[in-house]
RNA sequence: GGGCAGUUAGCUCAGCUGGUAGAGCGCUCCGUUUACACCGGAGUGGUCAUAGGUUCGAAUCCUAUACUGCCCACCA
């Protein structure tokens, strides 16, 4: 019964203790407290304990977690340790992931690139085994953090998520939801990476600034104007008198109105001419849809090439009208040119022939008497005919307020078209190659850039081309790892629907049956849920869960004669469009169907394993009768939407059920900067080094300590010194109560009752600790960490030892006067029994109120503190 | 651009269902040296981002604006 002298030593403490818990496997849910011995896993699922499970959110095992990744733990294994105090048998189910892509991304850049080495000079197989290898040695380092930060989970237990019986799980799924209908295969755009010719996933491209030119090209009616004809063959040449009628600061717009009552356009001058009025010469029209049209007129300060200038300045000044676009006379006196049409910005001509409709933005009455038909035009002398759809993604006040719609070559056109399904099919009109397709008639064979220039001319020529904006900025999409500019094409993927089980999760949330903490964070949660759209689940990496699937022949993909993209099977050398149907072609299941079948190239997406994590898991242990659904799921709030929602889709369509019942989400971690901690911003805080200097309990203080959900917050030195001192308040706070205890002769420890007690001090401290803990297991439940540990260092600290420490001395010492050794007070023995009674009782209640957050130095002071019945030798198991 | 948070003392943050502003660090002064100097006591310090509104009363509820952060989508 005492304690070291001296400041507390975390470092020895840590070690000692861990190794403690660790040896006596008490962190199993097979530990049996009352018998302390390790029951066989039947009779721990015999055992009437309320069974508590929590599964880890499995890290990506490719990197040490930092002090960031850790705070997780911290929170599950307060939870944890709660409930075992509560007396239920806990589980805490650890992992791993192998974070697929950047799983894959990083052994390739950090391991192979570091060697020389090239993915594509390794045998599948063989890099596959070097992975893993690479992956078990950061899975060994990531364990020990976790156990060193005290996460009491059951390490015997930890599973990678590449382990074969999670794997059996997870193919299981894909093979029962493809059987289902819900996975299907069909052709959907990726970003092609003509460098490394494969698909990449979008958080591997970047974008980069470039100066592209931005073509407006006309698709014309196929009728010419014939107002515009008549206009021509009035003014064209003749002066009009007109005034002004609007400016801003820098330039006049001049309009006025013949005497015929017609609209006259005069724009671009620097001045405004004397007296308002000018002669000018009418040298074009300005068409528009909406059949208004006004005279265009030669201003005063034109020079030089007239056309480039009128359009320069006309297009800034009426962007902004309907399909306005100018046809100037002195141009062309070809009058089948004097057709209207839609006016259109794009950065990409040679997509033209690809393109399945016109879009307009719904809030744009200007089109509205276009949207839903099917509009015949003319486009370099050719005729075809496009619908006319209105989307939420076009923006009514950007170019010309449409947007040409190319399913195969843009992502934003392609979900338009999902919408729209009318657009559909896709037409690719650029190969694997980039180079154009015979779709495109006489540019077939030529490249993007060489085409873009051929086009131009044609589209001058033709009456298509309305204005080039040589110096238009827009980002480019490039690969992240080859540089190569992405090319958006179609190729076939697998894809989930999500129908039915969406609709599942989202009640679950609903109805409270999965609880979200902070209730905040729903709304995130809905938002999300309600934009679904199916989700595109192979990958082409090498590293995860190879479909299961089979075909029979070796599959290809060509793009048909009207520019489908279609995917062709080659059995015993026929030919033969692919039915994914069709089980002579393909087949989904584990096993290889026999000789000659062969298996999708592809892996699934990490998050379709990761989303069946709880019941994989739980699986593979034989444990889902007693502890499904789970208690808790702690996690980010950054992967609510990723990861936590797909949990429950999955659980539902496995098993009908939630996975867990509160789901609570954790604020990242900033770094001293403010900035979320990463690796790439530099910001992080050395792990090792901070639990030396400060110890693990001050650590996981910061990590609570007036925290609360979902909210962000920081890891600082002042936090880090604060939460040491406290430490060391605790032991001193515990050496005195022992030593004093030790001191007494004749003494031993009865738990006191309050009815029992005689000192006013005595009643005052023991019901602050009934209080103290009232507030604390009410915070504790509600998920108040921040709260709970507010008020225990509050009460700890400036009530406990501050108050009542204090003035309990009168009843353990004689108190004498310090200049004349006057004796002042001598305490009775009945009063020394009580005083020391009550500091026993209030110092183990604080200790097992702290154990949650402050495991080690909580579970060293607790040995040494006399046991009653209830109590456990270790602080683990003594009840609440 | 869409969504979600945040903006309170010099710094890091609490303030849970509206009722005269709190903690830690820092700073100032005093004290204590048989639990603890990794201590105790006292104090300094805030027009609670800005502007409106609701209310007897608002840091707290509503609206708008500004700035910061996170997630998603990225512009034809």
């Amino acid at each position: 019964m005492s304690l070291p002298n001296g400041p507390y030593n975390p470092q020895e403490t840590e070690n000692e203790i861990l190794n403690f818990w660790l040896e006596n496997k008490l962190y199993k849910p097979e530990y049996n407290p009352s018998e302390d011995r390790i029951m066989s896993t039947e009779e721990m699922k015999a055992d009437v304990r309320e069974a508590w499970a929590l599964i880890c959110p499995p890290p990506n095992a490719y990197a040490r977690p930092h002090i960031g990744n850790i705070s997780g733990y911290a929170y599950q294994d307060a939870m944890a340790r709660y409930a075992r105090m509560q007396g239920k048998k806990v589980l805490v189910l650890p992992g791993k992931d192998h974070a697929g892509l950047e799983g894959e991304g990083v052994f390739v850049r950090e391991v192979l690139e570091k060697q020389g080495r090239n993915k594509f000079d390794i045998k599948r197989k063989d890099f596959y085994a070097e992975m893993m290898d690479f992956f078990m040695k950061n899975i060994d380092i990531a364990r020990n953090d976790e156990k060193t930060i005290g996460l009491s989970a059951d390490f015997d237990r930890d599973t990678f998520t590449l382990d074969p019986a999670i794997v059996e799980t997870v193919l299981d799924t894909f093979v029962e939801m493809y059987n289902d209908g819900k996975i299907y295969k069909g052709v959907r755009i990726v970003n092609w990476d003509p460098k490394a010719r494969t698909a990449v996933a979008d958080n591997q491209v970047e974008f980069k600034e470039s100066q592209t030119p931005f073509f407006y090209f006309k698709y014309s009616f196929p009728e010419p104007e014939t107002k515009a004809i008549e206009l021509r063959r009035e003014y064209e040449g003749k002066g009009v008198l007109w005034k002004v009628q609007e400016s801003d600061e820098k330039t006049y717009y001049l309009m006025g109105e013949t005497h015929k009552g017609i609209k006259i356009l005069g724009v671009g001058y620097d001045k405004v001419p004397a007296g308002n009025e000018v002669n000018g010469e009418v040298i074009g029209i300005q068409m528009r849809l909406d059949g208004d049209f006004r005279l265009v007129v030669k201003g005063i300060d034109f020079e030089g090439d007239i056309q480039s200038e009128v359009n320069k300045v006309t297009l800034e000044l009426f962007s902004k009208i309907a399909g306005s676009h100018i046809i100037l006379f002195a141009n062309n006196h070809d009058e089948k040119l004097y057709t209207n049409g839609f006016v259109i910005g794009t950065v990409r001509p040679e997509t033209i022939f690809a393109d399945t409709a016109i879009a307009c933005d719904p809030k744009d009455a200007r089109y509205k008497q276009y949207v839903g038909k099917k509009i015949d035009v003319e486009f370099l002398g050719e005729k075809k005919t496009l619908h006319f759809i209105e989307d939420y993604a076009v923006d009514k006040d950007f170019g010309t307020g449409l947007l040409k719609v190319t399913p195969a070559h843009a992502v934003e056109d392609w979900e338009i078209a999902q919408r729209h399904t009318e657009c559909l099919p896709a037409i690719q009109v650029i190969g694997y190659d980039l180079r154009l397709n015979k779709l495109t008639g006489k540019y077939n064979g030529m490249g993007i850039k060489e085409a873009r220039r051929a086009m131009q001319e044609d589209m001058l020529a033709n009456g298509n081309l309305v204005y080039v904006d040589e110096n238009y900025q827009n980002k480019i999409k490039i690969a992240e790892r080859t540089k190569a500019a992405i090319e958006p094409l179609l190729s076939s993927q697998w894809y989930l629907k999500y129908d039915g089980i969406r609709e599942a999760a989202i009640e679950m949330v609903k109805s409270n049956q999965v609880t979200i903490h902070p209730d905040n964070m729903v709304k995130k949660f809905d938002h999300w849920m309600e934009n679904l759209r199916d989700w595109a689940i192979s990958r082409s990496l090498w590293w995860g869960y190879r479909l299961p699937v089979w075909y029979a022949g070796k599959v290809f993909e060509e793009i048909d004669d009207n520019g489908h993209v279609k995917e062709f099977i080659e059995i015993n050398g026929k030919k033969e469009e692919l039915d994914y149907k069709n089980s002579n072609h393909l087949r989904v299941q584990k096993q290889n169907p026999g000789k000659g079948w062969i298996q999708d190239e592809n892996v699934l997406d990490t998050w379709f394993s990761s989303g069946q994590w709880v019941y994989a898991t739980l699986t593979k242990y034989n444990l889902m009768d007693k502890f499904f659904p789970t208690s808790v799921l702690v996690s980010a709030h950054d992967i609510l939407e990723n990861w936590d929602s797909r949990m429950m889709m999955f659980t539902y369509f496995k098993h009908k059920q939630i996975p867990f019942k509160d789901l609570f989400l954790t604020g990242l971690v900033l770094g001293t900067d403010g900035q979320k901690m990463s690796k790439s911003k530099g910001n992080l805080i050395d792990m090792d080094k901070v639990r030396t200097e400060f110890g693990t309990d001050s650590v996981r203080m910061t990590y609570f300590y007036q925290n609360s959900a979902g909210a962000s917050y920081s890891v600082t030195p002042d936090k880090l010194k604060n939460f040491k001192q406290f430490n060391n308040k605790i032991w001193n706070a515990a050496k005195f109560v022992l030593m004093n205890a030790e001191n007494a002769t004749d003494y031993t420890y009865s738990q006191p009752k309050l009815e029992g007690l005689k000192l006013e001090n005595s009643k005052t401290i023991f019901n602050h600790i009934i209080n103290t803990k009232a507030a604390v297991t009410k915070n504790i439940n509600n998920f108040e960490f921040g709260y709970a540990t507010d008020t225990l260092y509050q009460e700890f600290w400036h009530t406990f030892c501050d108050l009542y420490i204090e003035s309990s001395k009168q009843y353990l010492n004689t108190i004498k006067d310090k200049e004349s050794g006057e004796v002042i007070s001598e305490p009775s023995l009945d009063d020394k029994q009580e005083t020391l009674n009550v500091l026993i009782y209030s110092l183990k209640e604080f200790i097992k109120m702290l154990h949650p957050f402050i495991p080690f130095i909580t579970e060293k002071i607790w040995r040494e503190l006399p046991k009653v019945e209830g109590d456990h030798k270790t602080v683990m198991y003594s009840r609440w």
